[in-house]
RNA sequence: GACCCGUUGGUGAAGGGGUUUAACACGCUGCCCUCUCAAGGCAGUAUUCACGGGUUCGAAACCCGUACGGGUUACCA
């Protein structure tokens, strides 16, 4: 075909169009930011509930284009129809500003290079089709779905490289005529990059986070448009990234064999192209098989987004540990500085894993623990209120109504150098602190108590009645309980115990013991002065009683 | 099959020719502190960097093979 054979069939093919090239040039022109300002994006399509993998590369978006003073804006990549979910648009969206990880610009964001939902910029991926039909650079092909198949086929006998090139490309070369003749007959077709590449040739590339990487040419002639006209994920990459001037294309690994096509693309179409991140996959390493693989959201819970908000693993926490994957020195810079913020931190491509990155649970847990433990306890009450009031209604109400006492509990042994580790989660407090509320202690009582031991009940009434003393600090009082044990027969350490174990009955450590079974209905629990001293004799003695009576059921 | 990428303890990893008897963190184990737990302190947890060969006075680091793992090979993204 010539050059006006070429026009006329753009114009057969794209009768309809409005606007050209140049139009989309001019309306989507380079965008003012300070040198060295990152534009990033984070495209997902709707297709299925947002997993950690997602997060982690939307955070990187984010966290890159936030430290450049840049733009990262949320393009929706929902050009298959076919895949499209209920409700995942909305999911998208939601998710994202659930775990705080904040476009500024894109769908549902708005911002002037939009529109940021792939399936309304179909005029503008025709327009540059139509554009490479006139410059002999893409063709329409008509080969059925069979055709390609029976290909295929033969290729792999043959032990060739699969796919549509070189003369396996048969509609590469029809004629005018021989088109016209097809569309009559109203053969369905796609629209099919007409490939330059030579595979023997080699290209270079570095990618920001691999490397430097070798590829041979690209030489297939790859879809550009389906056969109802919407774009391949391939061709609406390169227009709108082009378009919307990112620098930065920060994307999941499993693009890195596509690098030679999309290059290729760029340069056919005139674009200068931007610079690609490729980031490892967030793997683990399966319980039974011990194979590597990737996040299952069937079989690993904190595969998907979800999970993190039910349970009610902080958000703060989720962020430093997508940090620490991330950067690799993340972590100790952290350890280092931790009165300082994410955002403190500067994120360089050299320090991102080449790798696959095996999840770590027990990080993350750890991570989580220490945001609480630096948390106060008023703190933690807000926040596990605003939890459970989407997850656990009744506790919400609860906390409500004990308040006062809530704040107080979660704050004991808060604020000192060594502050508890005890809490994950939101949804751990109800657990955790199941002796703080008094309807609930009733209901639950020593269920959670599995020991063996009878306690004495009397000699802890002795105890509550005529010893304790709640208004003391609590090193005066454990040396008043010591002395309660050395009269009652007791050691008063379990040191001076061991040494002569028949003379005594136990050691303070077993009054203690009984008073915190007695009082918490669990033999692990945080400072027992503390618990008391909230509690006031009067619960407590009621407490105990009650211990009496489930000692009688036993 | 072809093409890419990777492989350092239980985990995340540092290190890119001699300063490494392999940093740091998490986990695990033991001891200490101690009324329990948590926290904290101390110690232990890879004599060796997938394997084989090569380069070198010297290799975890550089080169070549092999094995294994991952990805791609769609009119899915």
């Amino acid at each position: 075909m010539n050059a006006e054979e070429r026009d006329e069939l753009a114009e057969l093919l794209f009768p309809d169009l409005k606007h050209d090239r140049d139009y989309y040039e001019k309306m989507y022109p380079e965008r003012n930011l300070k040198d060295g300002a990152m534009v990033t994006r984070y495209g997902p399509s709707p297709t299925g509930s947002v997993h950690l993998g997602n997060l982690f590369s939307a955070f990187c978006d984010m966290v890159y284009a936030r430290q450049s003073g840049g733009k990262f804006f949320l393009r929706i990549e929902d050009t298959d129809q076919k895949r499209a979910i209920e409700g995942g648009l909305e999911n998208i969206t939601s998710v994202l500003k659930g775990f705080d990880i904040l476009p500024n610009e894109g769908y549902s964001y708005g911002g002037d290079y939009g529109p940021y939902l792939q399936s309304e910029r179909t005029e503008i991926y025709q327009t540059y089709v139509k554009d490479l039909i006139k410059q002999g650079c893409a063709y329409p092909c008509f080969m059925t779905e069979q055709e390609i198949a029976d290909i295929r086929e033969e290729q792999e006998i043959n032990k060739t490289k699969i796919g549509i090139y070189g003369h396996y490309a048969v509609d590469r070369d029809l004629s005018l005529e021989e088109v016209k003749e097809k569309l009559e007959k109203k053969e369905e077709y796609v629209i099919r990059l007409k490939s330059p590449g030579n595979a023997k040739k080699e290209i270079e590339m570095v990618d920001c986070i691999k490397g430097k990487m070798k590829f041979p040419e690209h030489d297939m002639d790859t879809v550009l448009l389906k056969k109802d006209g919407t774009p391949t994920y391939h061709f609406a990459h390169v227009i709108d990234d082009h378009l919307m001037h990112t620098t930065h294309v920060i994307r999941g690994d499993e693009w890195v064999s596509s690098i030679p096509l999309h290059i290729q693309l760029f340069e056919i179409l005139g674009f200068s192209r931007p610079e690609y991140a490729h980031i490892a996959p967030i793997t683990i390493k399966d319980n039974e098989t011990g194979a590597i693989r990737k996040l299952s959201k069937r079989k690993d819970p904190w595969a998907g987004a979800k999970y993190y908000e039910e349970a009610g693993i902080p958000i703060e926490a989720l962020h430093l540990y997508l940090a620490t994957i991330t950067n690799t020195n993340f972590e100790e810079w952290y350890l280092n500085n931790q009165e300082k913020d994410i955002r403190d931190f500067t994120f360089t491509f050299e320090k991102q894993a080449i790798g696959g990155t095996s999840f770590d649970e027990a990080k993350l847990t750890n991570l989580a623990k220490t945001y609480f433990s630096r948390k106060s306890g008023k703190e933690v009450y807000e926040e596990t209120l605003k939890y459970t009031e989407k997850f656990d209604l009744e506790y919400h109400k609860l906390l409500l109504e004990n308040k006062e006492d809530m704040i107080q509990f979660l704050n004991i042994e808060k604020g000192g150098d060594r502050p508890r580790k005890d809490i994950a989660k939101y949804s751990d407090v109800k657990e955790e602190f199941s002796y703080a509320i008094d309807s609930l202690f009733e209901k639950e009582n020593y269920k959670k108590y599995d020991g063996d031991k009878i306690y004495d009940v009397d000699l802890a009434l002795d105890y509550v009645n005529h010893t304790l003393d709640l208004s003391v600090e609590n090193d005066v009082w454990f040396q008043s309980i010591k002395n309660f044990a050395e009269n009652h027969g007791y050691a008063a350490s379990p040191k001076e115990y061991k040494k002569n174990p028949e003379i005594y009955q136990g050691h303070v450590g077993d009054i203690c013991e009984a008073l915190r079974v007695m009082i918490t209905g669990r033999d692990k629990s945080p400072d027992l002065f503390s618990i008391m001293k909230i509690l006031g004799k009067e619960r407590i003695i009621k407490r105990i009683e009650q211990y009496r009576q489930y000692q009688k059921t036993r």
